[in-house]
DNA sequence: ATGCGGCTTTGATCCATATCAAAAGGAAAA
DNA sequence: TTTTCCTTTTGATATGGATCAAAGCCGCAT
């Protein structure tokens, strides 16, 4: 069974925000109040939820969602980061998004699932089966318009990644990688650029970033190179940029005419 | 104010079918018994949901959401065609859905618009405000359901889009796009082939097809006329194809090995 | 019928990105 | 420290699809 805390947040960056509760109690595993979901809750209706929630942890590399299996659960990740694709049986493979700590996933489904899902590393989450969450609704309906805005926000998402994997080029497709990870590390709200200079954590691989954004390693590398060669951004290592001129990383990514 | 019939559908293809109404009345339209959402209500039920949407009508080439913009409205289409699309200031443009009679749409929304919908041809539609919309799901909540499966459909269909944009080639996207269409159009069912020689309308100039799937016009015709050469598709016009060796068409599409 | 204008097809060439290859880090083991 | 292995960067070349150009096709108005 699951605990308040794992339950506390059903992904933070929503479009639409639920009233918070109130009088919300603090969290008996970490003493925070948490934000998200449960505060529009009540503690009865909290109770209800954690008991449809089992907790799983998850070791770097494990593949818990396949593609084109039977769609069975939801989940919500705790902890760790997972990488969401799709294969082709000759191995190419696009990746369609990556979750954090508080992102709910699962929704990429009908009767099978969308998608496969790999943990990038040690990984910690709540997993609910579909029939009890579907149950769950009856008594909480607040969860599913939470659940609606989530896929909602999960479209638009969407349709900025085809625009760009169709659209735009190869720094283009980089600039606007940036940016969109800048905003999703709360770096700076959403469409606003971030401070000149912000430094920003990016813990994945060149494979990871060309398979999400439709390019070769080479590719990546290659652009971000470029943009450091520019002026635009730094890379004090492989895992850090400093976004030097986040003006001139929007107007490339937006092709500002 | 909208009739039984103009409701009577929203959007088809759904992965989670909701059980019909065993007592449903005829249309007061048309006459016909409708699948579909309207079979999910009670009577009151539905003239609570009439109430709450406008019918409008709307000449071909109209921009009647736009990328953006506040997001006002939902819409469910009754007649007619509508191109769902982003743009970059320099003009390139990314297609990011067609919608036909019987499709929802206005989900892929936060504040403002992710899209542009622009009618192809003259189409009819249900107009709801999302803020009345809303108020009826307070009503209906299978409605709010309802939502959510077509959304998470969505959900599926951009990630298929992503894998095609970001990994398959010309041809592939061509091939994965005659399937995707045929299903569309319920000549055969979803994730199965079409029988050999069926004959598919396809009223999208080679323009909206290569803004579809993220190529020019001229590789989009290159592509076709590759497969009429190898004897997999025929062309007898523009806006007909004929799907002569499905199988073949979904190796390619697949990149079976 | 004839001619015009817009779409589509086909051909020739170019170029952005992939592919192939090798050198340069950088972390962990020996 | 040195070696090994893996990732990343950089360089050289190839190529799929874009771009530029022209010819075909078809509906429509004259």
């Amino acid at each position: 069974m699951a605990t308040l805390h794992e339950l506390s947040e059903f992904r933070r960056p929503l479009p639409i925000n639920l009233a918070n509760r109130p009088t919300a109690s603090n969290c008996d595993d970490c003493g925070a109040r948490h934000s998200g979901l449960c505060n529009a809750l009540t503690d009865d209706e909290l109770e209800f939820l954690t008991r449809a929630a089992q907790r799983v942890s998850l070791a770097p590399g494990t593949v818990f969602v396949e593609e084109g299996e039977k769609a069975s659960y939801f989940y919500n990740i705790n902890q760790g980061n997972v990488r969401l694709f799709k294969s082709l049986p000759d191995g190419r493979r696009q990746i369609t998004g990556f979750a954090g700590p508080g992102y709910f996933l699962g929704l990429a489904a009908g009767e099978n699932n969308a998608f496969s899902a790999e943990a990038m590393d040690h990984v910690k989450l709540c997993r609910f089966s579909r029939a009890s969450l579907m149950a769950v609704f009856e008594e909480l309906p607040v969860l599913e318009r939470k659940l609606l805005d989530v896929a909602m926000h999960e479209l638009v998402l969407a349709q900025q990644q085809m625009l760009l994997l169709g659209r735009k080029t190869a720094i283009e497709r980089i600039a606007s990688f940036l940016l969109a990870w800048a905003e999703r590390l709360e770096i700076c709200p959403a469409g606003r650029l971030p401070a000149p200079n912000a430094v920003m954590k990016l813990p994945l691989s060149r494979t990871d970033l060309a398979d999400y954004l439709g390019l070769t390693i080479e590719t990546v590398s290659r652009s971000l190179s470029q943009l450091k060669r520019d002026g635009i951004i730094d890379i004090p290592n492989i895992h850090e940029i400093i976004l030097t001129r986040p003006r001139a990383l929007s107007e490339i990514a937006e092709a500002a005419v």
